[in-house]
DNA sequence: CCGCCGCCTTGACCATCGACAAAGCCCGGT
DNA sequence: ACCGGGCTTTGTCGATGGTCAAGGCGGCGG
């Protein structure tokens, strides 16, 4: 989507020819910290998350893509990031080196990725306010808030939780505890209403909106 | 530097066309969050920080540009970041439309422009576990190291930090008087030997590193 | 339908860090 | 050399959130 809808002609049809469909499994990884940084691809369906390992042992994770987002880095020989998916996923997956080649070939497609590249550094420069300074509380409401938008969910619909606790605490810089205190605190403010362990509905995306900051 | 070094011929014949030489002294802003996007720049000399202010009014440094780097964001009509100069800094300013026409004729131009966007993107996540995770102590002796390192700072010399105290706080995320306490406890343990307000050296880099984790 | 495993929740305690307050020091201007 | 303002340091206290520990529950497979 990302690259397919903004070009036409030589380049969408340069770039299906280099391109290959995949699914992904929940769970199942795309690539590993430390591994040679092969592929790169385009995201159609599903949710991935971007993470890296500390020295400590903990887990951080730095980035979720949505359907439409660029999997990956180009220019890098080994890759630093662990990418995973969370929800059954599909992708395109390019060659790196080939999309690099074709970047030379069709600039429009370099234009494009060059735009999207910057947009996701403002995403995530937005987060780390959030990361570094925000309370718990403030972190988990707009991690809810950032979900709905971004898994498009109409205003009051309930919908499903690409993340598990464990994943909202990897994402937050929190305690799994911490996160769970709070959700619940939410529930019991009646900001939210949660329906098994992944189902939630935002009740009050206002004040929630609020408690982001 | 960053876009001249890597560029020939007409491109950077056609770079020097726009651009204009600026001169900012410390403190001195180069572009405020929600002013008109209207200008970007290469950071010829000198230390620029850029910075967001939350809803709370608490400000937040999501970067510090170096010489070579890259300053402000392509394709936004508003920008989102105030930039501002730690030290006295010279810029070649571009005018960001004249600049993105001249991505159009001169694809190699944003090629570089991609490489090196990625790379940033890259190191902003790399300060992501930093800021959600790490203890005061591991964010600043971080800090120091990659100062140390982005500052081109010989190992055992003596340099001068381009942060106050209170910038430290605002880019790592700490309350100042956590920067001071740990800052102290690092001269007392002999990581570090500080001189006058900004001047500091680093005796254990590697300890150093090892705290940052 | 039942049982089990893993995820989630809840509780108690404590370390770290932020807020407030006050004193000290560096540095530039006079 | 003196002085003043701003930055920095130091002290105290309380709250937030991490850690450890135990218990509950949902969902999947048998």
């Amino acid at each position: 989507m990302a690259l397919c809808d903004g070009l036409r002609g030589a380049a969408l049809a340069a770039l299906h020819d280099i391109g290959r469909r995949r699914r992904l499994s929940a769970g199942q990884a795309f690539g590993w910290s430390g591994d040679p940084a092969s592929h790169c691809a385009n995201l159609v369906s599903g949710v991935l998350k971007v993470s890296r390992v500390e020295a400590d042992g903990g887990v951080q994770i730095v980035g979720l893509l949505y359907p439409g987002d660029f999997v990956g880095m180009l220019f890098a020989e080994r890759s630093v990031d662990t990418i995973a998916a969370l929800s059954d996923a599909d992708l395109c997956v390019y060659p790196r080196v080939a999309l690099e080649a074709l970047l030379v070939r069709h600039p429009a497609a370099g234009r494009l990725l060059l735009r999207r590249t910057m947009a996701t550094l403002g995403e995530v420069r937005r987060w780390m306010p959030m990361l570094a300074r925000a309370r718990a509380e403030a972190r988990i409401a707009a991690l809810l808030v950032d979900m709905a938008r971004r898994g498009e969910v109409a205003r009051d619909e309930a919908f499903h939780l690409p993340l598990s606790r464990a994943a909202m605490a990897e994402a937050l810089g929190l305690a799994v505890e911490t996160v769970s205190r709070h959700m619940t605190a939410f529930q019991q403010d009646g900001l939210i209403a949660l329906s098994g362990l992944r189902g939630v509905r935002l009740l009050d995306p206002v004040r929630l909106a609020q408690i982001a900051g």
